[in-house]
RNA sequence: GGGCAAUUAGCUCAGUUGGUUAGAGCGCUUCGUUUACACCGAAGAGGCCGUAGGUUCGAAUCCUACAUUGCCCACCA
C-alpha cells in the first residue's frame, strides 16, 4: 500500500506479491479503520452504517491491568470479543465496545516498590505518600500507553473516544457513590474481624486473593495438661488457654464444657478452661487442641460462638508480643526452634513428627505469607437484609437471583454451579486495604485532641461518610483505600457515566455479553453482578461468556519465569495478527484450556496466504468492464454450469451456517465451517473447474465478497487489505477512506442467491449432491490411478457405463477429463459389455473402466480391498434390516436410508465380482 | 474432605437434543512443479471413542461404578 505505491489498473492490483506480508499492512490499516470513526457507533450512525433506532449491542472491555504487558490472556478476550463485536457491527447493529484499563491497586503498587526498592533501595515511607503516588501514577500511565498500543495490534475495533480508567475523576465519583450508597443502607459497615493481613505489605488481601501452597513441616506433639495437642506452629501457643473437643467423644467425657484446669505451660502455669464443639475432628491427632483466636479463622469463629476471650500474639510486622516473654520482638519463624527448645526441656514435648504437610497461605499479589489478624477494617455485608421494592433481601440473594432466574446465562452452564457455590461460601467482604493506590475511602473522622491512631481509639468518633469531602478543616479522611475489585464491580456501568444518567446508560445498559477468563468469575463478574443487581436494580449483562485460560504444549501455565510462555507480540510479528487471532480461537471451546503451539500460528499463516491467493488468482483473471463497477458484475442464471450450481449451494448453506454457530458463540465450528469451504471446496475444487470451464468472473467475484465478508470478524486484517485492492469488492480506490470492508453489509441469512435449491422438487437430485457425485467419479479414478501406479504423465482411454445418469456425467466430461484424472479420450454410455483387463471402478451404480492402465497385480489387491469393505458394511447393514425391532421402532426415513444404503453396496459388489 | 471437567488417529482437538462407513489441523507414507499459492497440489495409511456393567431396535453421545489426569472450593488444629 502507501509506500508501496501500488498500481490499480482495471480495477485490479496486479502487483500483488506472490505471498502476504502481514507487516506491510496491518498498521495501516488499523489507522484507516481508526480514522474512519466506525469503531464509534454515534458515527456509525451518522454515516448511516447502522439505523438510528438499531439495536444495540454492546461489550466493556475487561480493563487490562496498567502493570505489565499484553499476554496471551488479553489476545484471546480482544480476539473473541472483536469477532462479536464486527459481526454485529456488520450486521448493522449499534455496537459498542468500551474501552478502559484497570489500576490495579496492589498489583501496581506491589511493582512499583519492588522497583523503587531495587533501582533507589527506598521504601514507599521513605517518599511519603504524596511522592510515592506521583510515581506509581508514572508508571501507571506509561504502562498503560504500552498496553494499549498492543491492544491495537490484535485488530481491537473498540470506541477509543470512550476509553476509561478505574481511577480517572468519573469513575471515583461512581466508587463513592456507590460507597455512599451502600453505607446508608447498612451493607457497609466499620467492624473488628479476622482478615488476612500481609506483614510485609502491610496490608489486608480478600479471601479470594490467598492462595494455598503445600509445605512440608515438622508436627509437634505436646503435653497440655492431661492433654496431648499437635501443632504445626508451636510459636503461636503462648496464649492458649482454651483446650476444644467434640461433645461426643468418650474419651473426654468426664471433663465437662466450662470446666477449669490448671496446668503448666511454656511460659509457666496458666488455667485452661475446656470448650465442647462439633467443629473438632475426633479422628486427628488427639481429638483435642487448643485455640489461637486472633491469629486463625476458624479459632476466631470457636470463639466468637462461645464468647471467649482473644489474645493478640504476634504483631503486624509479624513479631513476637509482650505475651511471649522471653521470646517477644522475635520474628515468629526464628522463634519456633527456640520455643521447642524450652519445650523440650521443660519435658512438653510428646514427639515430633517430621515431613507433616501442610498449606499455608500467600498473599496471591505479593507472594508473602499471610498472617491472620484481627483488625478493624470495613467490610460489606452479604448477608445484612435491606429492603428492594418493598421486600427484604441481602446481597448473596440478589446475586443468586439474577442467574437462577435465567436473566444471566453463563457459557459454558457448569460454571452456573461453580457460581453458586461460592456464593454459599461467601463471607462478608474486607474491601479496606492499607496500600496507597487507589480510591481513597469517602469517609472522614472528626480531629481530636490526643489522637493516636484511629484504630486503637475509634469509639465514639464522628464519622462522616460522603460523596463529597465534609466543610470545615477539623476532618481526617480515613487512610485507607478500596480493594481493586470494588470499582470493578461497577465497570458495566461505570463506564457508561453512571451515576449520571446519561444516553450512553440508557442505551447499552444491560450489556450484551461479559467476555473474560473463567479465572476470574469471583474476582469480578461475581462482584459486577452484586454490585449492578444492588445498584441499578438491573442485570450487568445478559450472557456471560467464559473462556479457558492458554497453556504451552505441556498444558502448563505459560509464565515468563518458566521460559514457556509465547509473546503474542512476537508470533504477530512473525505470522502476523489474523493468523494468531486464528490459533486462539479455532480448535478452542467456551471454559476449556488451549493448548497452543507456534506450529499452530504457522498453520494458520499458511491459510491466510492461501485467502490471499485465492484472491490474487481471481484478480489476475477478472474481466471486468469499468473499474469503477463493484455491483454489475451479475450472474446469469440462466448459464450456470452445474460447478456453478454447486459451489452457490454450498456457499448459501456456509452463510447460514456461519450465522448461526457466531450467534450461538460457537466461533470455533464458525471458523472451521468457513475453513472448510474456502479451502476444501473453493480453492482445491471451484477454482480448478474455473480454469477449465472458462471466464467466471462474476460468480468467482461473488463468492470472494461474501467469503472476505465472513472472514473479516475473524481476520480483519488480511480481508480488508484484500478487500482495498480489488475494485470490484470495494468499489474505492486505495486513497480513499470510504467503502471499507469493516462497514460492509453481513449478508442477510436465507436470501438465497442460487437456483440449485429452488430446483428441487419431487426425485430429483440436488445440484451438490450432482457435483458430489461427479467429484467422487474424478476421486476415484485418481485413486485407481494412483493404486495401479499409472505414471502421472501417461493418458488414458476410459468408458463410463453410467445407467440413467448417463445424461448427468455425460454432460460433466470436460471436468471429469480435465481434474488431473490424466483422461485422453472419454465415452459415457448407458450400458455395455465388460471390458476385460482393464482397471475397474464401481460406485453407486456407475461403471468405469480406465483403458491402458493395468497393473494386474495391483488392480486385484485394490478390488480385493473394495470387496472387503463393501462385504463388511452389507454384513453389518442386513443385520440391522433384519432385526424386527428396528424395523418395529426406528424411525421410517431411517429404516428406508439403511434400506437405500444396503443396496447400492450390494449392487457395487456384484459387479465388482464379475470382474 | 467436597465439587467440576477431561480421557476420541502419533500430536492438538471437534463431535449441541442417541441414527450414513466417527471428523479436522499438524505430523507420517507415496507421488507431483498443471498459467493463484511449496506458507502448494493429488492419493493414502492410521481409531475395540479410558475400563467394566446397564438403558435402548441402535451408544463416542444417556445412566452407574472404577481408573488416570487436570482444575476449583474447603483449610484438620
Amino acid at each position: 500500500m502507501g509506500e508501496k505505491n501500488i498500481k490499480i489498473s482495471n480495477g485490479v492490483n496486479k502487483d500483488l506479491p506472490k505471498a502476504y506480508n502481514p507487516q506491510d499492512y496491518e498498521d495501516k490499516i488499523y489507522e484507516k479503520w481508526e480514522k474512519s470513526g466506525y469503531f464509534n457507533p454515534d458515527i456509525c450512525v451518522r454515516e448511516k452504517v447502522c439505523a438510528k433506532n438499531a439495536k444495540p449491542f454492546s461489550i466493556v472491555l475487561p480493563p487490562p491491568n496498567v502493570t505489565g504487558h499484553l499476554h496471551l490472556g488479553h489476545a484471546v478476550m480482544l480476539a473473541l470479543q472483536d469477532i462479536m463485536v464486527r459481526y454485529h457491527r456488520m450486521k448493522g447493529d449499534k455496537t459498542l465496545w468500551v474501552p478502559g484499563t484497570d489500576h490495579a491497586a496492589i498489583a501496581t503498587q506491589s511493582k512499583v516498590e519492588s522497583l523503587l526498592w531495587e533501582k533507589e533501595k527506598k521504601t514507599r515511607h521513605d517518599l511519603g505518600r504524596a511522592e510515592f503516588l506521583k510515581r506509581v501514577e508514572k508508571f501507571a500511565k506509561d504502562s498503560h500507553d504500552t498496553i494499549i498500543k498492543q491492544s491495537k495490534k490484535m485488530g481491537a475495533s473498540l470506541d477509543w473516544s470512550r476509553e476509561v480508567y478505574t481511577l480517572d475523576e468519573k469513575r471515583s465519583l461512581a466508587v463513592r457513590t456507590a460507597f455512599k450508597k451502600m453505607y446508608d443502607d447498612g451493607l457497609i459497615y466499620h467492624g473488628s474481624r479476622i482478615v488476612n493481613w500481609d506483614p510485609k505489605m502491610q496490608t489486608t488481601v480478600s479471601d479470594d486473593e490467598v492462595e494455598w501452597k503445600e509445605e512440608k513441616t515438622p508436627f509437634y506433639y505436646l503435653k497440655y495438661g492431661p492433654f496431648v495437642i499437635a501443632t504445626a506452629r508451636p510459636e503461636t501457643k503462648f496464649g492458649d488457654k482454651y483446650v476444644v473437643m467434640h461433645p461426643d467423644d468418650k474419651r473426654y467425657k468426664k471433663y465437662k464444657h466450662g470446666e477449669k484446669i490448671e496446668l503448666e505451660w511454656i511460659n509457666g502455669p496458666v488455667v485452661a478452661t475446656v470448650i465442647k464443639d462439633k467443629v473438632i475432628d475426633r479422628e486427628f491427632g488427639s481429638g483435642v487442641m487448643t485455640i489461637t483466636p486472633w491469629h486463625d479463622a476458624i479459632d476466631f469463629e470457636i470463639a466468637q460462638r462461645h464468647n471467649l476471650d482473644k489474645e493478640q500474639i504476634i504483631d503486624k510486622e509479624g513479631k513476637l508480643l509482650p505475651i511471649a516473654g522471653e521470646f517477644a520482638g522475635l520474628e515468629i519463624k526464628k522463634a519456633r526452634e527456640k520455643i521447642v527448645a524450652k519445650l523440650k526441656k521443660k519435658g512438653l514435648l510428646v514427639k515430633v513428627e517430621e515431613n507433616y504437610i501442610h498449606n499455608i497461605a500467600i498473599n496471591a499479589r505479593g507472594g508473602s505469607l499471610i498472617e491472620p489478624q484481627i483488625m478493624k477494617q470495613w467490610f460489606i455485608g452479604v448477608n445484612k437484609e435491606f429492603k428492594r421494592g418493598g421486600k427484604k433481601t441481602t446481597l448473596k440473594k440478589l446475586m443468586q437471583e439474577a442467574v437462577r432466574s435465567g436473566k444471566i446465562k453463563i457459557i459454558p452452564e457448569r460454571f452456573n454451579k461453580v457460581y453458586f457455590h461460592w456464593i454459599d461460601n461467601l463471607r462478608d467482604w474486607c474491601i479496606s486495604r492499607q496500600i496507597w493506590f487507589g480510591h481513597q475511602i469517602p469517609v472522614w473522622y472528626k480531629k481530636q485532641e490526643n489522637k493516636k491512631t484511629r484504630k486503637q481509639e475509634n469509639s465514639g468518633e464522628e464519622v462522616y461518610v460522603g460523596i463529597d469531602p465534609p466543610k470545615g478543616e477539623e476532618w481526617i479522611q480515613d487512610g485507607d483505600t478500596l480493594d481493586t475489585w470494588f470499582s470493578s464491580g461497577l465497570w458495566t456501568f461505570s463506564p457508561l457515566g453512571w451515576p449520571k444518567k446519561t444516553e450512553d446508560l440508557k442505551t447499552y445498559h444491560p450489556t450484551s455479553v461479559m467476555e473474560t477468563g473463567y479465572d476470574i468469575l469471583f474476582f469480578w463478574v461475581a462482584r459486577m453482578i452484586l454490585m449492578t443487581t444492588y445498584l441499578l436494580d438491573d442485570i450487568p449483562f445478559k450472557t456471560v461468556y467464559l473462556h479457558g485460560l492458554i497453556r504451552d504444549e505441556k498444558g502448563k501455565k505459560m509464565s515468563k519465569s518458566l521460559g514457556n510462555a509465547i509473546d503474542p507480540l512476537e508470533v504477530i510479528k512473525k505470522y502476523g495478527t489474523d493468523a494468531v487471532r486464528l490459533s486462539l480461537v479455532i480448535g478452542s471451546t467456551p471454559g476449556n484450556d488451549v493448548k497452543l503451539t507456534e506450529e499452530k500460528i504457522a498453520g494458520y499463516r499458511n491459510f491466510t496466504n492461501k485467502l490471499w491467493n485465492i484472491s490474487r488468482f481471481i484478480m489476475q483473471n477478472a474481466k471486468v468492464k469499468n473499474q469503477n463497477d463493484n455491483s454489475k458484475f451479475k450472474i446469469d442464471y440462466n448459464k450456470l454450469t452445474l460447478a456453478d450450481n454447486w459451489i452457490l449451494e454450498e456457499l448459501d448453506e456456509v452463510r447460514l451456517l456461519v450465522d448461526k454457530k457466531i450467534k450461538g458463540y460457537e466461533f470455533s465450528a464458525a471458523g472451521e465451517i468457513l475453513r472448510d469451504f474456502t479451502w476444501d471446496k473453493f480453492a482445491d475444487w471451484y477454482l480448478e473447474i474455473a480454469k477449465i470451464e472458462g471466464d467466471k468472473s462474476n460468480i468467482l467475484i461473488y463468492v470472494l465478497k461474501n467469503l472476505l465478508i465472513l472472514w473479516h470478524p475473524f481476520m480483519p486484517f488480511v480481508t480488508e487489505a484484500i478487500w482495498s485492492s480489488f475494485v470490484p469488492l470495494s468499489g474505492t480506490t486505495e486513497d480513499k477512506q470510504d467503502n471499507l470492508l469493516m462497514v460492509e453489509k453481513w449478508p442477510k441469512v436465507g436470501s438465497s442467491i442460487s437456483v440449485g435449491v429452488d430446483a428441487r422438487d419431487g426425485g430429483a437430485m440436488l445440484k451438490k449432491d450432482e457435483m458430489n457425485l461427479i467429484k467422487d467419479i474424478i476421486t476415484s479414478i485418481r485413486n485407481a490411478r494412483a493404486e495401479n501406479k499409472v505414471e502421472p504423465g501417461k493418458k488414458v482411454k476410459a468408458v463410463i457405463y453410467a445407467g440413467h445418469l448417463k445424461d448427468l456425467v455425460g454432460s460433466q466430461v470436460d471436468l471429469i477429463k480435465g481434474l488431473r484424472t490424466g483422461i485422453s479420450e472419454l465415452e459415457v454410455k448407458e450400458k455395455g459389455e465388460k471390458i476385460e483387463n482393464e482397471i475397474y471402478i464401481a460406485i453407486s451404480g456407475i461403471e468405469i473402466y480406465l483403458i491402458g492402465g493395468i497393473d494386474k497385480n495391483k488392480e486385484k489387491e485394490r478390488i480385493k480391498k473394495e470387496i472387503d469393505n463393501l462385504e463388511k458394511m452389507i454384513t453389518a447393514g442386513e443385520k440391522r434390516l433384519k432385526n424386527k425391532e428396528f424395523r418395529a421402532k426406528a424411525p421410517a426415513e431411517i429404516v428406508k436410508k439403511e434400506e437405500e444404503k444396503l443396496k447400492s453396496f450390494q449392487e457395487a459388489l456384484e459387479k465388482l465380482k464379475k470382474q
